[in-house]
DNA sequence: CCCGATTTCTTTTTT
DNA sequence: AGAAATCGGG
């Protein structure tokens, strides 16, 4: 047994030591609550307590594997090994795997994305002829989302008056019925979506006392991390489980709930001691992570929020610098700055990509930032956006996959039916779901026996349907023999995905080639790490992997270190010591859609207080004057979050009124760039590339100081686009573009904004480009 | 009846 | 700025 207690303060040590009944650990920021978890874990263990019989939900897989090997080191591998650990969604899933007849569910159901969620309710939208405007996919499946997550079932629903009424007084009074057709729909499937995972398991427990005695005495003891982000579908599961043995720890930082929109609910940590009258409490309030000059900051943003539990962070860390407030006049400026500032830090103060990470609202923000860093030759990793298992090549190889498991998929047998092209077109698609709906068969069925069903197609159809069910019949035999690697190679070989891609020859095509070649390599990894952990490593267990996989799961076995791109919710838990956060206006954060009510933006501002306490030693804030959104420039106000730190702990990079010059700027921090507003008032908008005629020399005259005209035009058409090499190009380059490939500089014309180029291009010929739209890439 | 090209709409955050 | 819906040619 090793000393681990002693590397505790007096607070974690409790919290470790305590050992039966309801307990909950407020856990501030940065308050070692992933050591106090780790060790109290291995603390049971330590105390005769069969690992078996512990449970323990995380936030991500990654926290989950993390924190597993970390109990491995001080209670040994093999018995670490029997812990449950993972997400709230990924421990149900297996355990609804397990459990599915009981239910009426196939063992291999499918688990169907936000994406498969989304099609169908629109090809159920549409099959009742509702109209598109008010009844829009995304609407509707958040709205059932609301219901699944508050459990209220669809029988539920029509038992209450108020929901209905309320949705007759939102000009949805279909939405039962929308509501109860999706359900039926993703049943017969054999389909449950996130959501269900949890609903499910609540339909499971309740329904089937046996199976919930079965669980409530495995689990003896039950750990949930993040407690504040559950919903309340998770917290009645979790309620059920602990009801036996009452051994139930939750943590959590009422400050750090930023999942309210997904259906967290705040009141299940600040009502825990209601449910559990005798839960011991235990306050982590001693902030270990950051410097102190950052803990007040970010004491001082949440002090403004109303609902709150009573408690104090605090540090014994130094002051460290002050928090840097940075204006820039456009988002490209911004991604310069920051950019130009990670540069210098890792000149001056030997830092590494690895010290940095820089957050923001809203995925569509990463663009600029990438730019600049890429500009810069700074390596960075951008967790989440479109994330790689979201990719179409990789969704259609999926596609394949999850269709021989589950014939009865039908978002995925609608995916790839005719992908490759194979002639099956929407309307046959169309024919053969009526006739599934009328004849209450899965698509498949249908397919497979065309003759047995009243259906009117041609010949030449009917036989392309009976060579797609053949082949994918064939699949499923190849997948009772052989593993999860080889079945997919057999997938690709036959439907000529990767053929048909390669025949394409573009530069996007080649890169889907690679991604698939990267999920190959994937399902090769998982078949090997699981078959080392003796565990599950067939083709159904690595789809589920795969479906809940977050981004952050990843490992990155990458050979260098990078700058960290992601959002603020993705970055909870995470530290780094050098942390910007951008984007900092109005409308965008807090986001325009959280501005209504109260705790709508008292949510806005412990998402900041999140992203500021992320940082270990130094915090940057950065906001633009002038943003892309939607496609047009706008003009952006400055956070009230800046203002709502207090004034001590700031430090104003920029001027804080109106610059009318900024001579004392330095040049290698803030590029080379007047920083005059004026001049991107009038905007070089895409939507003028048909009449590009004169306001650009308009532009170009107001603001060119003879000095340096060359980095002028530069600077503005990088504000109008993201291409960053329009001035380096010359006659005689080889540039590449992301649609025509590979291609020589014939020739040039005009001058700034209007710059043309010929390029003779390998693929299409000769074409004439605007420079400043083109995304032309100097190869040689 | 399919396919490629044009046009329209959309954008918060995620399991 | 990118995907889904719509449109006209083959």
């Amino acid at each position: 047994m090793s000393n681990y207690l002693n590397t505790l303060n007096p607070a974690q040590k409790e919290a470790v030591i305590h050992k039966n009944g309801p307990m909950i650990i407020i856990a501030g920021a940065g308050s070692g609550k992933t050591r106090v978890l780790t060790y109290r874990i291995a603390h049971l263990m330590n105390q005769g307590v069969d690992s078996f019989n512990i449970l323990s939900l995380t936030f991500t897989n990654k926290a989950a594997r993390e924190m597993k090997e970390r109990i491995s080191s001080v209670v040994g591998a093999a018995e670490a090994k029997n812990l449950w650990m993972g997400t709230f969604h990924s421990v149900f899933a297996r355990i609804l795997r397990s459990e599915a007849d009981n239910l009426g569910f196939p063992s291999n159901f499918t688990i169907y994305d936000t994406q498969d969620s989304v099609r169908l309710l629109s090809s159920i939208i549409k099959e009742m002829n509702l109209e598109k405007d008010k009844y829009k996919p995304k609407q509707v499946l958040s709205r059932i989302s609301q219901f699944k997550n508050s459990l209220i079932t669809v029988k539920a629903y029509f038992n209450n008056s108020d929901l209905i009424e309320a949705d007759k007084m939102a000009n949805r009074p279909k939405m039962g019925e929308i509501y109860h057709h999706y359900v039926n729909r993703c049943f017969k499937a054999g389909a449950m979506d996130f959501d269900d995972l949890l609903l499910r398991t609540n339909e499971l427990l309740t329904r089937f006392p046996e199976v919930l005695a079965k669980y409530q005495d495995r689990f003896r003891y039950i750990l949930v991390d993040e407690y504040q982000d559950t919903n309340h579908s998770q917290y009645l599961i979790v309620k059920a489980l602990a009801d036996r043995f009452q051994n139930i720890c939750v943590v959590g930082d009422d400050s750090q709930s930023i999942y309210a929109f997904r259906g967290a609910n705040i009141q299940n940590i600040l009502s825990f001691q209601k449910d559990y009258p005798d839960v011991s409490i235990f306050k982590l309030e001693q902030n270990y992570r950051s410097s102190s000059t950052i803990v007040e900051a970010a004491n001082s943003v949440i002090d403004k929020n109303k609902t709150k539990l009573d408690k104090e962070i605090w540090t014994q860390n130094d002051a460290g610098s002050l928090v840097k407030v940075m204006r820039t006049v456009s988002e490209a400026e911004e991604g310069r700055f920051i950019a130009a500032s990670i540069f210098e830090k890792k000149m001056n103060e030997q830092r590494t990509n690895d010290d940095f990470a820089i957050l923001y609202r809203t995925n569509a923000q990463s663009r600029a930032i990438e730019d600049a860093l890429r500009k810069k030759g700074i390596d960075y990793r951008m967790y989440g956006g479109v994330s790689f298992y979201q990719r179409k090549e990789i969704k259609d190889t999926l596609g394949y996959l999850r269709l021989l498991i589950n014939p009865n998929d039908e978002e995925a047998l609608k995916r790839v039916i005719n992908y490759p092209l194979r002639g099956i077109g929407a309307s046959t698609i169309d024919k053969i779901a009526v006739a599934a709906n009328h004849y209450e068969k899965s698509m498949f069925e249908i397919i497979q026996n065309l003759n047995s069903y009243d259906i009117k197609l041609n010949g030449g159809t009917r036989n392309k349907l009976n060579d797609f069910a053949t082949m994918i019949r064939h699949f499923q035999i190849e997948a009772q023999s052989k593993d999860a690697f080889e079945v997919a190679q057999t997938v690709l070989k036959s439907t000529k995905i990767v053929k048909d891609l390669e025949s394409d020859g573009t530069p996007e095509a080649v890169s889907r080639v690679e991604n698939i070649q990267e999920l190959m390599n994937g399902i090769k990894d998982f078949i090997t790490v699981q078959k080392e952990k003796e565990e599950d490593a067939s083709l159904a267990f690595f789809l589920e992997d795969v479906a809940l996989a977050t981004d952050l799961d990843n490992e990155n076995k990458d050979d260098k270190p990078r700058v960290s791109l992601m959002t603020i919710h993705l970055s909870k838990g995470l530290e780094y010591p050098i942390v910007h956060v951008v984007g900092l206006e109005e409308t965008l954060f807090p986001s325009a859609m959280s501005m209504n009510t109260r705790s709508e933006l008292e949510e806005e501002r412990r998402l900041f207080y999140v992203a500021l306490t992320r940082a270990e030693n130094e915090a940057f804030l950065s906001y633009a004057e002038t943003r892309y959104r939607w496609g047009k420039l706008i003009d952006c106000e400055p956070s009230r979050f800046i203002e709502e730190i207090d004034e001590k702990y700031l430090e104003h990079l920029s001027p804080r009124l109106k610059p009318i010059q900024n001579k004392f700027i330095p040049d290698d921090i803030f590029g080379d760039v007047p920083q005059d507003r004026v001049r991107f008032k009038k905007p070089v908008q895409r939507g003028s590339i048909p009449k590009p005629k004169q306001k650009p020399k308009i532009i170009e005259k107001k603001f060119s100081p003879p000095k340096n005209l060359k980095k002028v035009t530069k600077a503005t058409s990088q504000s109008s686009s993201t291409n960053l090499f329009d001035n380096a190009i010359t006659v005689g380059n080889i540039v590449e573009h992301s649609r025509f490939g590979r291609g020589e500089v014939i020739s040039l014309e005009g001058a700034g904004p209007n710059k043309k180029a010929e390029i003779k291009f390998q693929s299409v010929g000769n074409k004439k480009l605007l420079l400043q739209f083109a995304k032309l890439k100097v190869i040689g």
